[in-house]
DNA sequence: ATGGGCTACGCAAACGTTTTCGTGTTGACA
DNA sequence: TGTCAACACGAAAACGTTTGCGTAGCCCAT
């Protein structure tokens, strides 16, 4: 077992000092030909490497991306992720995790981990728990000693960073103006208490898009979900929510779910109560994953880009790391959503 | 904007020697309780937090851990890592993700940017390109310089180092057997080529779960789908093979596929060749993702325990980083399968 | 012979810690 | 008064780099 070589070994085996070494291996022109390329021989022979680490102590940089977002076994989350190690790997960045299990508590842990030398940044998307409490002492707190945070779609606008958003409530309102052009009279949401912003937003496009068709919204059609985390264990109260909602409403013929789960359980739901889809019941969910893809009949829905997202999370944040000047800008960056049209829809 | 505060400069505010300091925050009885109330005061107005790097630097560890997987918008993986991530944070530990995107190049990049001082060690899944490729020096170079690396789901025997697999040929056998016990004769396998490992462990399951029941095997039933990289878009390609299979074999009357998509797939053909699930034709798959669950009718298949996969693998690495001798133990720990019963199969 | 200017290298500081060891000051004791 | 231990602290090395600066040695011109 041979241990990675260092400047001081290679030096003491060809008996020049450390600094020759270095420059020897950076080229410089203080190191005479000769020496250079026996360093530099001697180096490759045994696989010399910088130590990143000394690197980073030395540099004040790491080069890494420090990522917290609220779980990870969730396509539009690992979608992101992607697209954020995408262009991270390729500017010669590294991405580290970090999970929130939308845990106010966690999130302040992991944060506080990873700020302390370990990563050069942030990308995260705020906890479910950070935001009932509104308790954000944490993002100003490492914003104030200088480490940049990018938010991406939880966000939350008194923070001055980046921020990487689909415009949700112009991706609802897309939603709801199929549904209504498709000729549906009442039509259901299903979605968040208001403190997911998200939810909010989603929401407030499918009022708008119901006023501008001078469609009156009635309160019994609007469902917000109560949701003990959204985990995937207590379905059953969901369904018997989304099952509540269609036996008090028996005129619906078009449900706007404000995502994934949300509209597959709908579409669930809806089939077990008898009703054709799309003939009697038209859905249109929010975030284009493989439920959707691949359900029966494939779902018609929002699609929010999140690779593209990650992509752009990335870059806004490394180019602010790699500005020289000490401004501190804070763009907020829209990312166009798209309907995609399947099957669930006329 | 503060910067982080470091020992020196406590030191320097307050008189006295940075290792005064350094003694002092850590209750060292050199240290008369006046400076040391004095200094811990100090720290915690300014919030101190030693500097990770330094201390990786100092100590030679990083108390982090790599991860090398070929996707990330995948729920095993992803399963995976929150496995991995539980008991590396509950252990004081942080995980930074790399992507091969299944490339060979790729994986070797990405191993070789961690390796150098970035972390401690290795947690990765085989790109499928490496396995073709058979070139595994990385891996073995990786291990020779004292970096220990645990392989999970698709792993190589010739390498040694730890290891965490599910039991795939025994997972394979559970979803036939049922498959038989339910009454299916005629049982085709939707599966990979040969290079996946898994792919080829979970058809030798099938084959001897046949073989178990006296029950011949027959090539035109098998179907080794031609991935161009497994990847969503050319689904059309995968479904062409499937509705060749059963449409050269009109008498299927069970499928067994290897994992989710598959199985998803093969139901989507299935029905659009008016078959009845699980009336004409049983279908089990392997991985129990959303898709399986949430699949209509609802997917029978065999779960492989990602998360638990995840938190294992975490286990024996840090295990092994933190063991004192320098024996280099070498264990494969085998996940149990369980099949989860549920509508595709009778 | 002196000075100047290259060339080719080494020294040392710096990044932020921890830790070993050395040492100045005190008080007690003979 | 001299000795010694205990106490409280500081200096310095080490982890592995990079880099500004100092300088020894040489050649050439004056």
């Amino acid at each position: 077992m041979k241990r990675k070589v260092t400047l001081k070994q290679i030096a003491k085996e060809l008996d020049v000092s450390i600094s020759t070494v270095s420059k020897a291996l950076r080229n410089s022109v203080e190191i005479s030909e000769d020496t250079r390329l026996k360093v530099q021989a001697f180096a490759k022979l045994y696989n010399y490497r910088p130590n990143n680490i000394a690197l980073s102590l030395k540099n004040r940089k790491t080069k890494t991306i420090g990522i917290i977002i609220p779980e990870i076994v969730h396509h539009f989350f690992s979608k992101v992720i992607s697209g954020i190690e995408s262009v991270a790997n390729k500017r010669g960045y590294n991405v580290i995790v970090g999970l929130s299990n939308e845990s106010f508590a966690k999130e302040v842990i992991n944060m506080e981990m990873l700020a302390n030398g370990s990563i050069d940044g942030f990308i995260l998307s705020i906890a479910k728990e950070t935001l009932q409490q509104q308790d954000y002492h944490h993002f100003t707190e490492t914003i104030n000693q200088g480490m940049p945070i990018v938010m991406f779609d939880r966000v939350v606008n008194d923070i001055k960073c980046d921020k990487v958003i689909v415009d949700d409530s112009q991706g609802a309102k897309l939603a709801v103006n199929k549904l209504i052009e498709n000729g549906c009279k009442n039509i259901a949401i299903v979605t968040t208490k208001d403190y997911v912003s998200v939810g909010k937003l989603r929401t407030q496009g499918y009022l708008e898009a119901l006023e501008d068709h001078k469609i009156d919204p009635k309160a019994s059609l609007i469902l917000k979900v109560h949701d003990q985390l959204l985990s995937e264990d207590h379905l059953d109260s969901l369904e018997i929510e989304i099952d509540n909602l269609f036996k008090n409403n028996k005129n619906i013929d078009g449900v706007f779910a404000v995502n994934e789960l949300y509209a597959i359980t709908a579409m669930k739901v809806a089939r077990k109560l008898g009703l054709k889809i799309p003939e009697d019941l038209q859905i249109v969910g929010f975030t284009d994953g493989v439920l959707s893809k691949h359900a029966v009949p494939a779902l018609t829905t929002v699609s929010q880009h999140g690779k593209k997202i990650g992509e752009k999370a990335a870059e806004l944040l490394i180019n602010n790391l790699e500005r020289e000047d000490e401004e501190d800008y804070a763009e907020t960056v829209v990312i166009e959503t798209e309907l995609i049209e399947r099957k669930s829809t006329k």
